[in-house]
DNA sequence: CTTGAAAGTTAATCTTGATTAACTTAGACT
DNA sequence: AGTCTAAGTTAATCAAGATTAACTTTCAAG
C-alpha cells in the first residue's frame, strides 16, 4: 500500500471537510475557507491540490467530496486528535478547555509507536473528553446518541454524553457549572418563546439558554 | 516584550547550531547542513535570515555564532526535548531510543501550559532518559559530569550519568546490557593499543569498544 | 607564494501554501 | 427571461525553504 504522505495544511483540510460533513453541513469552499481562516481562493487550490492526489472530488462550484483514501485520513486525524485529548487531561490533569488547541498542533505528529502506546495506556477508548467518538484504528466511527438536550421533554433525567464545542470560554463555563459528560441532567422547565431552561446538574440547579442546550448531547434513554 | 515567533525550520537551525557547540564543535556551514540533513546553500540561505532576525551572528566564511536572544530560543527548544523524552518514558514506558525522534517532532509545539503541566508533573527534573541536562525555565543549564569513561582508570567504580548518542539501535544495545545512567560500571582491564574494555556493569561483565566508551559519561566521584 | 581541495556562497529555479484583486457562475426573485 | 448577490474561481504575486550548478574563498602543504 502506498502512504500518500500528506502535508499538515493537506490534513488539516481533510479533516476540516470531514467535520463538516459530520456536523450535517455540506463541504463547501467557503465553510472550509471559513473553518480553516485562510482565503476562498486558498481553499480552491488546496482542493485542486487534495483533487490530483485522489483524496477528494473537487469539481468547480461543487460541494468537495471525500474518497475513501480521503476519508481514512481524515479519520487517522481525528483519531489522534482525540486520543491526544484525552491523554493530556488524564495524565497531565489539564483541563478540558485547553487540550483541543494543543492536540490541534500535535495530531498531525503522532507516529505509530506513540499512538499505539497511548491507546493501550487508556485502555483503547472510545470517547475523547468532551464525549467526542475516537475513531478506531480501522477507522470505524463509534456511535453516539443523537438526542440534544435542547429536544429533551422536561422531567426526563439523562445523562450528559457529549459537549459540541471547542470554544474555550464556553468549556471552561459548562464545566464550572457541571455540564460535562457523565453528568446526570433533567430539564425543570421550559421558558416559552424558546426562552431559557431551567436545568438540575447532578443535584444543582441553574439555568441554560437554548443555544447551550443545543450543544448538549444526553443518553438515548433515563439516567439510572 | 517580544516574541520572535522564529518557524520549525528555524528553530531546527538554532538547536543544531547549540548543540554541536556544546559538543565542542564549532557551528560550521558544513557540520549545521550535515547534522540537518540539507545541502549546504539551505544553511548558507538559513543563516543570512537567522542573522537578519538577530538570532546569530554570521559573517560569510565564519562560523556561526547565536547571539543572546538565539540562544535562548535554542535553550528552550532543546528543554521542550528533553521533558518531552522524559514524559513520553515515564508515562507510557516508551524505550529510550524512541523517544528521541519522537520528541524532535513534538518540540515545536509545545506551548507553556503543556510544558509547565509536564514539569509540574515530573516534578522539574534536571536530566533526561539519556543522562542529557534540561534547562530550566530561564534557561540556566544544570552542571554535568565531564568524566568520561573511556578515560576512567581501571578498578574505579563509578555511576554512568549520561549516554551521549541517539542512534537508535546503538541506544536499544547499551539498554540491553544495562549500560544507561544509574548504572554501576567498572573497568576491569582496559585491553592494549586502545583496544576493547572489560566492564563490569551493575554485576555482569562485559566488553565494550573504545567507540562507545567515548560516549558513556560516568560521575565524578566513586560510585556507592 | 602558489596551488588545489574542502568549505562556503551565489544564482537560478522549484514547491507549497498563502494573499489580494478581478472575474465568473449559480441560483433566487421579480 | 433578466438581474442581483453570494459563492467560487482565476491570475498575479509573495515568502519560506529547499535543490542543483557554478563560482569564490580559505588555508594547509609543498
Amino acid at each position: 500500500m502506498n502512504k500518500p504522505d500528506v502535508s499538515r495544511a493537506q490534513e488539516d483540510f481533510l479533516k476540516t471537510a470531514y467535520l463538516l460533513n459530520s456536523a450535517g453541513k455540506p463541504a463547501t469552499n467557503s465553510e472550509i475557507a471559513k473553518a480553516m481562516r485562510v482565503s476562498p481562493a486558498a481553499a480552491t487550490g488546496m482542493a485542486k491540490r487534495l483533487g490530483d492526489l485522489g483524496l477528494l472530488t473537487y469539481l468547480r462550484y461543487q460541494e468537495i467530496l471525500l474518497t475513501d483514501k480521503g476519508q481514512v485520513i481524515a479519520l487517522e486525524i481525528l483519531r489522534h486528535h482525540r486520543l491526544l485529548e484525552l491523554f493530556f487531561t488524564e495524565t497531565l490533569n489539564l483541563p478540558w478547555e485547553v487540550v483541543h488547541q494543543i492536540a490541534d498542533k500535535f495530531e498531525h505528529d503522532l507516529d505509530e509507536v506513540l499512538e499505539d502506546a497511548i491507546d493501550s495506556l487508556l485502555d483503547s477508548p472510545s470517547l475523547d473528553p468532551h464525549g467526542d467518538p475516537i475513531p478506531s484504528k480501522s477507522g470505524a466511527m463509534p456511535a453516539t446518541s443523537t438526542q440534544m438536550l435542547a429536544d429533551l421533554p422536561a422531567r426526563t433525567p439523562r445523562l450528559v454524553t457529549r459537549v459540541m464545542t471547542q470554544e474555550e470560554e464556553l468549556l471552561a463555563y459548562l464545566g464550572s457549572i457541571g455540564l460535562r459528560p457523565q453528568a446526570r441532567v433533567m430539564i425543570m422547565e421550559r421558558k416559552p418563546f424558546n426562552g431559557p431552561l431551567r436545568l438540575q446538574i447532578n443535584d444543582e440547579e441553574n439555568l441554560i439558554g437554548q443555544e447551550i442546550a443545543n450543544l448538549i448531547v444526553v443518553s438515548e434513554t433515563d439516567a439510572e
